[in-house]
DNA sequence: TATTTTATGCAACTTAGTCGCAAAGGAGAT
DNA sequence: ATCTCCTTTGCGACTAAGTTGCATAAAATA
């Protein structure tokens, strides 16, 4: 896991530092996009919030890193992958990722972001 | 116009006032979604922040209103029509309204907010 | 008109995220 | 190894959109 995070930051150019390591380690295992607090508790060490925001910034503008704004205001954060969809629930707050396409349209598309009600908060 | 408004109001069974009056009257007149500061620009009279949040938040409930983040953090409204999607510019954070269709997703959807670089960015 | 309910305005508050700055850590030169 | 320079980190203060409590004003009801 190491290494491969080693080689991550090396494919994006960032150098490789203990912080980064921390948030690249939850990122990397996290099967759902994660918010500073949520990534937070999952690091072994605590790290200042700012650390953490710059660190993130840095990702992002580097494209190893994707973001987008939860129903609670709060940034939730992936590894870049293949571009999807994230449907949030206002009832529920829950995100799910979906698969999505709707042919090409303005310009590049970096984030997509859907809202409502889920199939089970309907039901 | 302000019989429009009435109707309006009374459609959603929701009491006619003059802040509502206000609020709707400018987003009646948009074309596009707009922030707190941007309606209260557009009102004749001046109107509390509370004043304005409380409502925007009956009309959403509501129904008659739908509203969703910007690049910049703050809320946009508008008022609810065909659902389309809009694409949000991250470089010159224009808001730009299309249709959009995916068939049916998970659930109902309300809101789809794209996120990217624009056309006119691009060249 | 009196009473109750609802809407408004003000001011204080909340909180995710940002910024300035000083200290710590690392890479390279001597 | 030590010195220097540059980057990264952590702390604390700050920002600002939006929220909440409470007192007043307006409207509805009796």
């Amino acid at each position: 896991m190491n290494e491969q995070i080693k080689a991550l930051c090396c494919e994006y150019d960032i150098k490789f530092t203990t912080a980064r390591f921390s948030i690249l380690m939850v990122l990397k295992k996290a099967s759902q996009p994660m918010n500073y607090e949520q990534i937070k508790e999952k690091m072994d060490s605590a790290m200042d919030k700012a650390t953490f925001y710059r660190n993130i910034a840095l990702f992002e503008e580097a494209g190893m890193v994707h973001k987008f704004e939860g129903d609670d205001r709060k940034w939730y954060f992936e590894l870049s992958g293949k571009t999807h969809a994230h449907f949030i629930c206002e009832q529920c707050h829950r995100i799910i990722c979906m698969d999505v396409d709707f042919g090409e349209v303005e310009g590049e598309v970096k984030s997509i972001v859907l809202k409502g009600i889920c199939k089970a908060c309907q039901s």
